[in-house]
DNA sequence: ATGAAAGCGCTAACAT
DNA sequence: ATGTTAGCGCTTTCAT
């Protein structure tokens, strides 16, 4: 056959094959499928052939070439640990709606918190070139993420942050959040209040410690660290419930966590060991799973603005491709409700 | 500068400078860092200054040059509705351990329901020239998928199949599961089982159906199509509620549905109707949200083996970018288990 | 108003 | 054992 020296595939329909097909040249044809046929003064019946021939033809662009072109894909990685509880789907409705305007696809993925997978993921979308990444932050070194930025890949994180990190992109429910929770079950009695919150060393992660020993400090009692145990993400809490109950005298009266699932696995322990929720403990917490709602564990909770969070980390990662410099403090994402369940008893009059 | 004659951004480390690093060409730089340094008999010390050069300058490869030349991107598309309920979770969990073993890289979307959005991330998809989609297919005209195929992409279905489509592949849960609850509901107690169900054209869901329609006939009952009514998705409930339930003579005693959220929708009537579960109807499904399970709902439930769906629809794929046919009546996952909640009483002896 | 040519970064065929 | 060259499909500059 009369082909080119190369044994390549040409299995699809190219610019060129349109160009031959409507009598013009590639150029035009490039200019026409991209609209840009008027501001060019194309002749009207040209724009119609190109275009016709493109539809007969069953165009479909080769982003692959577009992009490596244009040394920009127009695609965003969304990085999530798991995709558990709703979160990320409600996440995805607000970042969604965000790169919709500005022509950005989300590409997710999700690594289930294993660490190495994580760095391959984020590894994986470099090589593709996104134009930028979101990220909900796992703890332990932070190299994978400074390795994106190295790359000249903008990356903005979603819910919390690396500590000293640079730079502070991040977007997360405010901090202040903690307060209203722990304010309640202040005011309906509870004066050792367990934190069982992480340990791990990011940004909001810590803030959020800090706003519940000012609110236990408000209420007049000295903070107590034997009552802020150190939990790591992803371990049973069974070993710190018994610690925490296990010695007769001055027992906890109430547990304060920052994730409903944590909340949940506490209840099953203090019902498995006889204690009563809310008559003898009581517990808040924060998050809105289904699970957690009134259907289920009933819990009293903050009920997080999770599409708010992903509108405000996607706006904010379309600051940074814009050049501007990201809040140093991070963007603190107001909002979210109070519901209170039947893991609280009594309250304020 | 002594530059090019365009005016191209040079942000990255590409092959050539690596090459001139090493001293060495083009050629010999990618074959090195593809492995096949040795394959070719490139000398040790060439293959180790290459591999130097390539970690000092960091070097990331451009995948978009490497799939455009290759025609080929290891990537494929993963499309679902929605990321509810766990489900995409524990999918992607069997279709990663699969992929992992081919490398192939996941990309997820969602199109929450919106059939333009879902035909717009399909088409995204086909333009980043993924090798394959895997997807969850919503029901409604299947010219968005056929386009996939048209454009070359091999398509394999997970769940569930739009009716007469070619290539007939998908993979799905075997419908006789179907038969587990139903016969439950039955040998419970239950003569008149309403089926919720959808009762759009898609293959599974026909074939759900009908192993429903067996076992209420082996049960020596006539099918009544009045006790299978019309289930939009997406659409309350309420209205079919009311309509078997609103009549005072030759009410239903049990409820199956094909999803725990209908069973839930279903329950929640139920008692805002003053009707007792299960005392006065009995309530079975298929799924398993942790909602649904026995901190939430308590529903007598077919626990679907979600993960290995995805590995199995995972498998499929692989078999089609193999370009082996698929089996004509699609791959029935087997498995899954009945859980007896509090949403049925009593039960054989 | 349209076309020719270069080049994005990579790999493969074909030298040598 | 390594280099030269072409080309994947597109956009862009520059020329006409």
């Amino acid at each position: 056959m009369a082909t080119s020296k190369t044994n390549q595939p040409q299995r699809g329909v190219t610019v060129r094959r349109i160009a031959e097909e409507a009598g013009v040249s590639p150029t035009t044809v490039s200019l026409v499928l991209n609209g840009r046929g008027a501001k060019h003064r194309i002749a009207e019946p040209t724009i119609a052939r190109v275009k016709d021939a493109a539809r007969l033809l069953q165009y479909t662009p080769n982003d692959l070439a577009r992009s490596l072109r244009k040394q920009s894909t127009g695609a965003i990685g969304v990085v999530f640990p798991h995709l558990l509880n709703d979160w990320a789907h409600h996440v995805m409705a607000g970042v969604s709606s965000v790169f919709d305007t500005a022509n950005l696809v989300p590409l997710i993925v999700a690594h289930r918190g294993q660490l190495e997978r994580e760095e391959a993921e984020l590894n994986m979308l470099v090589r593709r070139r996104v134009d930028g990444v979101l990220c909900n932050p796992t703890h332990g070194d932070v190299e994978r993420y400074r390795f994106v930025e190295r790359q000249g890949v903008p990356l903005a994180f979603l819910g919390d942050a690396p500590d000293d990190f640079e730079p502070p992109a991040f977007t997360a429910w405010d901090p202040e959040a903690v307060a209203t929770p722990v304010r309640h079950l202040l005011s309906c009695g509870a004066s050792r209040v367990v934190y069982l919150g992480f340990s791990d060393p990011r940004r909001v992660t810590r803030m959020r410690r800090d706003v519940f020993v000012r609110c236990v400090r408000e209420a007049g009692t000295d903070p107590d660290v034997s009552l802020m145990p150190i939990l790591e993400q992803g371990q049973p809490i069974n070993g710190v419930m018994s610690e925490l109950f296990g010695a007769s005298r001055s027992r906890p009266d109430a547990i304060f966590t920052l994730y409903d699932d944590v909340a949940m696995q506490a209840i099953d322990w203090l019902q498995d060991h006889e204690f009563r929720v809310p008559a003898d403990v009581m517990v808040a917490t924060m998050g809105n799973s289904k699970i957690g709602g009134p259907r289920g564990y009933g819990l009293t909770t903050m009920r997080a603005p999770v599409v708010d969070e992903g509108r405000a980390a996607a706006d904010l990662l379309l600051a940074r491709l814009r050049g501007e410099t990201p809040p140093p403090g991070g963007v603190l994402v107001a909002g979210g409700e109070l519901v209170i369940g039947r893991t609280t008893r009594g309250g304020p009059a």
